[in-house]
DNA sequence: ACTGACTAGTCACTTTCTTGACTATGAGGA
DNA sequence: TCCTCATAGTCAAGAAAGTGACTAGTCAGT
């Protein structure tokens, strides 16, 4: 039950509509959770319904209205609590982990165009992200704006989000690479 | 559908109970998977009725009797079917992350308390990361096992487990290290 | 004699996530 | 004019994952 409180906290800085959300599971602000249109539009009913969000109607001309949401004093406590209790920690969930576990009964070939194609998308969030972090502190350097920026929160976990496309990225680089030279190895033999 | 494959690469280098892939999704050997032994239990037995593993009943003496599975060749081309469809690469989704994209609205010292219980299970979870690598190597060097050792495809994943532990350890030491720095500094001024 | 831990496994239920389709409106380009 | 994209949102159905509780025997320690 934690796509309830990812939610929350994306509407703590900014008043959002459904629509926004959405969009920021979808980019990449959900550095921190991943979720499709349907399942915030859900959530944001529940949360209005048990009083965690309040919205209101925004009517807009050459475009759908909208409705706005943000946070009210029981969402805000309901983050405190569920920061307040232990998180359970994630665990990796990668198919192409499943895959590279089978390696020595696979087709290295068919292997390596995986790991190319995870590779390419690594290195695109990881810049996205990048992007994101410069955007946000703005033309402070990271320590200054680390000291004294006004939100740090979102700039920390779009950090972290870099750091493990990056990672991601490398492990693919060495996982080829390794993969590579016991093709040539086992052609000496 | 991804935890049948994950059995099933658990499976290919040695015959298995139940109970054994239970434990090896528990312990960690799940570096690349997660799941309950009642998940375990369930997919073995629609991976049995249909055809992609085969079971043996061994009596055992002292202990309840167990039953042993391996994969056929079904299930050995449904992996192959697998990792030659593109993976859909996985999103960070920890709690905590969710909790730190909050952190400029929350408690320091709370979320610090998460912190520090995050940064303790990930140096102890990379610790045991660690240990099984060089059981795995046994007393050859790194280099060396990957390119003439037996079977790398565990070891790949191991040590990716490894490093996402390690990432974030660290991620959580330099979180806490900026919030503390913000509080001492927020006294300052 | 009792307690707790380990082996081995199962049932029932709920929540969460994913898939796919569908309604509208307006703007910009071929 | 038609086509596609962006905004803004909804419905229904199904697969996957998670939770809690429970059986039953063995072994080591207190």
């Amino acid at each position: 039950m934690a796509l309830r409180h990812a939610v929350l906290a994306a509407l703590l800085d900014e008043e959002l509509s459904g629509y926004q959300v959405t969009k920021a599971f979808a980019a990449g602000v959900a550095n921190f959770w991943h979720a499709l249109p349907q399942q915030v539009y859900a959530e944001l009913a529940k949360l209005e319904k048990e009083g965690m969000v309040a919205g209101r109607e925004v009517v807009q001309e050459g475009r759908p209205n909208k409705r706005l949401f943000r946070v009210t004093g029981e969402g805000l406590a309901e983050l405190e609590g569920f920061a307040s209790t232990a998180a359970k920690p994630a665990f990796l969930r990668e198919d192409l982990l499943v895959q590279v576990q089978a390696a020595d009964h696979l087709d290295t070939g068919v292997l390596i165009g995986r790991l190319t194609e995870r590779y390419a998308f690594a290195e695109a969030k990881a810049a996205l992200f990048e992007e994101q972090l410069l955007r946000m502190r703005g033309d402070l350097d990271e320590a200054e704006f680390l000291l004294r920026g006004a939100r740090v929160g979102p700039y920390l976990t779009c950090r972290r989000g870099r750091d493990f496309e990056r990672a991601n990225r490398d492990w693919c680089r060495d996982v080829m690479e390794v993969l590579r030279a016991r093709q040539t190895a086992g052609g000496e033999v």
